[in-house]
DNA sequence: AAGTGTATTATTTCCGAAAAAAATGCGTCA
DNA sequence: TGACGCATTTTTTTCGGAAATAATACACTT
């Protein structure tokens, strides 16, 4: 059949969409209204229809019988909806690189050129890719035609130094003086933990959790009053959920979902002291229950450079 | 007379070649040998000869007879020679937009046309100033055709959020565990220093003042074990460096240097502690000794949103 | 050997036209 | 008035070839 082409950002958009509707807590049956979510994300309605059109070929909408669009879920239970099935060139390419990056299957110093051979695209393709990858500083542009790829952000210590930093970081952004709690962000929040609260073992939904995870960080990044520590939090999550991920098991998701949540009520209250310490105990209890990295016993010195 | 048209990389590889000489305290006489900074630069020569063309240009290296160039002055004090005087085109641009961003001519969402259209620049020139912007962080690509410059990383009350920012993170990043000391890094470094400290308050020179400063707060960035600390850091002082910054008197940067070099020494004993001591004390009376910034009393609240 | 000069090849950047996508404006329907 | 469909205009993306830049190889000097 006729589908159509899905562009990358018309996914994104549609995902915006969808959180959108989740934050208004919309049902099943609600209208989608273009000009709405248009506004909303500054975009015009051209974009917007198309990632109607999306969604309803993911199921999570349908067209309406006079025009437009309608949700055919609760938005807050769409977030598990979204395949992925067919990664489309490009966007196949970005998670090709970040693989085989991981995977340490490629050097750290690329050229587009090589790229373009090793994976067999369009020279645009790769200029894309990496385009992408530095707007998330995973690739940075060096001296003569080098592109560096900072392996370290994909690499197996990576969720190791993630925990790190964020032991250190996100305490730090609870107690900043100038913490400003979003109400919205915070309803919206603590709508979807409860929903996975309410989920069995079986019924748990990673996806949800995932995005739900992400908006409780985000909550605490942007919360702290300082822009620079507010774009270091953003930067570190945002990269952290486009890396492949080590599996954990659900049962510790759900848990920490629970401690998400308490520190979410912590926070609402103003007990931020005692948020960060629950944060400090949160991390370190996620860190140490998962699965060990094989092998590695100490971790490889960072430049030691002596003369 | 036929002089060579300046190119915004090759004068960022004659920056880096005369840090690298700084580096191994080369004097002046001494020979500039085109593959050893192709070496340690990796790129290839051909980049690395226009670089020192552009060197002798600025007369900070002279063509030998038999081929080949030297140093016309000691590196260490090389530092305050490059000037900038045509900023070409494209610097310019990039400049500029920082410039009226910074004060708040311009909204932070642009599209490419529009600053085409403001500048009279070609498309590629925007781009290439965007796609600079971007990898310092302080543009995004947005929804739809937008793109979103980040005020905040220009704006008067910039610097403010910035010493905030350092005042919490450096003195973390010191007392990591995993702190690791670069004894080059910190030889090269106390060279500039001394000479710095050596200097009356007329000779002071800025540019080498601000190199240094630079460099210091890379020893601290690279040392912390932590990846993701230390590229916050690096990327934060990157941004510091090519945002516009205001005026601070001379004899404040002379006791900055100082209290760097005692930092710089403690470090160098592994007293962290009182280094990371050190350092809140520093950047407090850095903060403190800034110039006020004019009425605006109240710090904008960031992100106050409500339901 | 170590270093530079020069030619050759590989790669990237620049530039203009065609194609695709987004923004905009208008008409219509409830 | 609010919302959608559709046509038009503006802007961006893509794509190919020409020009500029970088990498590489080799000759030559000390």
């Amino acid at each position: 059949m006729d589908q159509v082409r899905t562009h990358r950002r018309h996914v994104e958009l549609a995902k915006k969409i969808l959180t959108l509707a989740t934050g208004k807590d919309m049902k099943a049956g609600d209208r989608l209204a273009e000009q709405t979510f248009a506004s909303l994300c500054n975009v015009s309605r051209t974009p917007v229809r198309k990632a109607l059109l999306v969604l309803a070929e993911q199921g999570v909408a349908t067209a309406d019988a006079d025009g437009g669009f309608r949700l055919a879920m609760d938005a807050a239970l769409s977030a598990g909806m979204d395949q992925n099935p067919s990664e489309d060139e490009e966007d196949g390419l970005h998670a090709a690189i970040l693989r085989d990056l991981g995977a340490g299957r490629i050097e750290e110093s690329q050229t587009i050129a090589s790229l373009q051979r090793r994976y067999g695209a369009a020279r645009q393709s790769v200029q894309n890719a990496l385009a992408r990858l530095t707007e998330d500083a995973m690739a940075e542009r060096g001296a003569g035609q080098q592109w560096l790829l900072k392996q370290f952000a994909v690499s197996s210590d990576a969720a190791l130094a993630s925990y790190e930093f964020r032991l250190v970081t996100e305490p730090l952004a609870l107690t900043m003086p100038g913490f400003r709690r979003d109400a919205t962000a915070i309803l919206s929040l603590r709508q979807s933990m409860l929903a996975l609260r309410r989920m069995t073992e079986e019924a748990f939904s990673r996806r949800l959790f995932e995005r739900t995870d992400f908006d409780f960080h985000m909550l605490i990044a942007n919360g702290c009053g300082n822009p620079f520590l507010s774009e270091a939090l953003v930067g570190h999550h945002r990269r952290r959920r486009v890396a492949p991920a080590g599996h954990v098991s659900t049962w510790r998701l759900m848990q920490s979902n629970i401690e998400h949540l308490q520190m979410v009520e912590q926070i609402e209250r103003g007990q931020m002291q005692l948020a960060a310490d629950m944060m400090r105990v949160h991390i370190q209890q996620s860190q140490s229950q998962r699965p060990q990295l094989a092998g590695r016993g100490v971790p490889p010195a960072f430049k030691i450079v002596s003369g």
